[in-house]
DNA sequence: ATAAAACCTCAAGCAAACTTGAGGTCAAGA
DNA sequence: TCTTGACCTCAAGTTTGCTTGAGGTTTTAT
């Protein structure tokens, strides 16, 4: 019993089995690795055939999604590594320490949120300038009278 | 001193003042008015007038968007609410405790995710069936010898 | 009265993350 | 051999949430 892809050392994977064992469709393996977020090489035919290795990178890659991190991001950090390398457990922790620090600071913020959230959408505010979950410290309000929300009866 | 909106009993708003007021683009207002998240009268002139508690509608979405809750979800929450209507406080109350459910389990999920994030990534599972990370409560694997990431040495 | 600012309606474009389809090639089993 | 199933490449379509632009009307200010 021998893999679909033709070798017997279960070295390679076809397209087919990378995306059967990572629970991805075949679609998105051609995508991700038009994206830069996997490589492959390509056999005599022209068919790709995949590191094992790669099933750990798409792997993490939904991880990484999950937790809200565009691909775009994902392939930067994944892509400081050598291309299709095999990496180091450390170097996996490096990554997901990295991601977890990003999950810290969207965690914080969407608590904060949630804290605010009670507070002033009943309250009658949601003023740009004064309420905080009007002004998240990015947006300045006009200067000026103020752009008050609600009339002032 | 009158304002913009042909009006001096400031009832009515132009879409600029909305824009002006509310911090969006009048692209933006525009664009939630088509969607049915706002609603507008129009004047002789066909000119969008806007009822002041349409800034706390867009108030209120640009909070909920910020929670993560996408724009449909938003029109239908609101929509379940007479079109275009002054709530009342009761009723905004009800609408933020319901979003303010949603972010509690967005956080969950999160903190969850993060939690695992160490645990696993680093780990060498990362198996669509075992990990917590890769098996998050909505895919099963398929049966069988199973879908294993990582090579078994 | 007239110029400028504000407004109007489409239509098209953009970005992310994929999916779908057409038309053609490759490979594995009966 | 030959037929299927697995693969290939592009191109175009999908969804969400908007933005940009063209070409034309209305309001407001002078």
């Amino acid at each position: 019993m021998k893999t679909t892809a033709s070798g017997n050392s279960k070295r390679v994977l076809s397209v087919g089995e990378v995306a059967r064992r990572s629970g991805v469709p075949i679609s998105t393996v051609h995508f991700y690795e038009a994206k830069g977020l996997i490589s492959s090489t390509r056999n005599a035919g022209n068919q790709r055939r995949f590191a094992p290795v790669m099933l750990r990178y798409i792997a993490v890659i939904k991880v990484a999604q999950r937790a809200g991190i565009p691909l775009e991001e994902i392939r930067q950090t994944l892509g400081s590594y050598p291309p299709g390398s095999k990496l180091t457990a450390a170097q996996w922790h490096e990554i997901s320490s990295l991601w977890r620090d990003m999950l810290d600071e969207r965690i914080k913020r969407l608590t904060r949120l949630r804290d605010e959230m009670d507070r002033c959408i009943g309250c009658g505010c949601l003023s740009l300038e004064d309420c905080p979950l009007r002004n998240p410290n990015d947006v300045l309000g006009e200067k000026g009278p103020g752009a008050r929300i609600l009339e002032r009866p």
